[in-house]
DNA sequence: CCGCATCCTCATGGATACTG
DNA sequence: CAGTATCCATGAGGATGCGG
């Protein structure tokens, strides 16, 4: 408790760029993955700790303070507790992460290694990586991934994405996160996602919502 | 030289998702202002390591090391020693990186308080900023800053720059940082610019390029 | 000069434990 | 539930050295 001043967000890199001012704010450790997680909703302290496994509770606390700080995220005091919720700025990091998850995109079609998975996480990842998808009239369908279903709807607007839904789409796929990430990112075909997993309804609708032909835009050296 | 086997790249996420694996390649401190040089064009370490202050060289060879790795640039062994410079998959960062520099352009409107400024900063960052503009027949001009051009050229396709062109545009604002910084970020109007700088050549050159009545999409609670 | 490698210091991150 | 407190390992930053 010697000097809490001065505390904003690590160590500035001092560059009068956008770019650079842009990373004084989210570039540190966590602070991206927690607006992820914030993409799909508020959630309490503790859905955020336990979602983002690794990350220590004290250093959970040093992020939110920081993202509060800068007016990226807000504390909302409700009768149930503290929940955080991104501020109107903050959710306009929506197309940057967006942008840098289909970069990344190649890189889990390499495979799970071990690694955690979070079907809220297919919030902000599916409408990202279907970006430019549009359907009139609009596709309504579901993924259920361990648990948990995540509706997706693409309309003239775009798709969009939500977790939990209030009514559960007619067109709904389970299957295991494997399959929905890989077809998300390109990597399997809707049949090969439809084989591996238990299609509920309308398999249609879901040709409808992933067309074939999808292809990365260049090649992939690294991709063997 | 204890082990320098499994020295990827900093700490994995260990999280299935495509953003978390995009931060775990270019979420380190340092990696995407790296990009972000090399953007304008390759760069020998040493122009590297001056244009990132700050960045200690054993580091800078840590992240290059990583990013080469990665895939996300590569060393070209030339006759005059050795040159980094994207790959045609770290060029793709492009999109992420102009979303990012949006997100954070609010940001520079708040004033520069002595940080530091390099002309090269504005190759992805106008573009970036002036993003979905076209202009036909196409716009060329440039930007003197600190000594550097900076030519702009907007065309059906949209917006691209380009550090110390071959040819010099006919119409050419010399300004500070602050002016050109501020224009590009929206917080200065075209006439703005050209009160505080010294325009050669045509001043409606410079008037389509930069319209009227660009806005920010949404109030910024902070920016008072 | 260029392209690092080494050394050292200290701020930061991460894990565990504990508390209002 | 929502964080603190504490301790330790790691990484960042600065200075310097050094072969080509």
């Amino acid at each position: 408790m010697i000097d809490d001043v001065n505390r904003t967000a690590g160590r500035s890199y001092g560059q009068f760029c956008a770019l650079a001012r842009a990373l004084d704010v989210v570039g540190d450790r966590w602070n991206l993955l927690i607006v992820r997680e914030l993409l799909a909703g508020p959630m309490r302290f503790n859905e955020l700790k336990s979602s983002l496994a690794g990350a220590a509770s004290n250093l959970l606390t040093d992020r939110l303070r920081d993202l509060e700080g800068n007016g990226v995220i807000e504390r909302q005091l409700g009768d149930v507790g503290v929940r955080y919720a991104l501020t109107s700025w903050g959710t306009e990091l929506r197309e940057a992460m967006e942008a840098l998850g289909r970069w990344g995109a190649p890189l889990v079609m390499k495979g799970r290694h071990g690694d955690v998975f979070r079907a809220r996480w297919l919030v902000p990842a599916l409408p990202g990586l279907l970006r430019g998808a549009t359907a009139s009239p609009p596709v309504e369908l579901g993924f259920e991934v361990e648990g948990s279903l995540v509706a997706l709807r693409i309309d003239e607007d775009g798709p969009r994405a939500e977790i939990q839904p209030d009514e559960r789409p007619s067109t709904v796929l389970s299957a295991d996160p494997e399959t929905v990430v890989g077809l998300a990112a390109g990597a399997l075909t809707i049949e090969d996602a439809v084989a591996a997993g238990r299609p509920q309804g309308d398999v249609d609708v879901l040709r409808r919502a992933f067309p074939p032909g999808r292809r990365w835009p260049s090649p992939r050296p690294w991709a063997g």
